[in-house]
DNA sequence: ATAAATTCCGTACCGCAGTACGGTTTCAAG
DNA sequence: CTTGAAACCGTACTGCGGTACGGAATTTAT
């Protein structure tokens, strides 16, 4: 197999396979003249990796899963958990976004009188009246989606 | 107000002022000789871009929300419904994420005899015998947490 | 008056996972 | 034998939202 086809193979391209190889998640066949060979167990690797991917898991943490052995089922679950409460927290967040945004753009559309309360939380009030000051989002610190 | 002042009451940072104003977030106040003097529209304008923020909006997406007028009520619904439905997507993605790596995860605490299903789902098989081939986490394309 | 803090400004760098570019071989088909 | 595709290689750039650095000028506190 040479670069191209296990790229084909393995569902990404020529350039991720060779970043994959700068960063020692890939072997680099030796190389003679000519292009180089790759055989099933570079592919069955490269399978991996984007498993590892697909769970969450970044490269780094794919090259260490990878490189544990079978008896290390310790450090297998200690990352995977770490991996799931890192999930859940990230979901937290979306959903506290999804209902803020939810309730505003309901508003906006229930088609009342005034200003568009999307508009009004996101807005600098024009004055310093007393205009309902309801539903201002505010908070700190997310790092968006 | 000068700058620390306002990074302060924003609860940013001096560098992100700066930062929000090279990307015309921020209104650069026309500079004379010493430090540049910011009014209490400035901290207004500063908390709506971070309100925009928290609700997960980008930065650009904020600039834009933030220069409609009040009567572009169709332009606002229409930015919180595409981010909702980013959202919803990331949140889809996440749980399904999840998922796998749960029942992996519970697989392995049960203690059972044989490999950690967790290494399992994720090592190239060491042989090609037919070792029940359940719980292979396959798939493609996914943008990490 | 002098030391310390703050501001100003440009530029470079961080993480993450790639993508793109440009130039040089080498390989395969016609 | 020539043309064109593939492979090789190093380097730089992308997006996103900042953070960090370094030197000069100015402001503030002592």
């Amino acid at each position: 197999m040479k670069i191209g086809e296990l790229a084909k193979a393995g569902g990404v391209s020529v350039e991720t396979i060779r970043f994959y190889q700068r960063r020692g998640l890939l072997a680099e066949p030796p190389r003679g003249t000519g292009a180089r060979r790759y055989g099933h167990a570079d592919l069955e690797r490269l399978r991996s990796i984007r498993a590892a991917q697909t769970a969450g898991f970044t490269l780094e943490e794919a090259a260490v899963l990878l490189a544990l052995g079978p008896d290390d089922r310790t450090a297998a679950r200690t990352l995977a958990e770490s991996r799931i409460a890192a999930i859940d927290e990230r979901i937290a967040t979306l959903q506290t976004m999804r209902a803020a945004l939810h309730d505003l753009a309901q508003d906006c559309a229930r088609g009342e009188p005034g200003p568009c309360p999307i508009l009004a939380a996101f807005s600098p009030p024009p004055q310093r009246e007393s205009t309902s000051p309801a539903s201002q989002v505010r908070a700190r610190s997310v790092k968006a989606p």
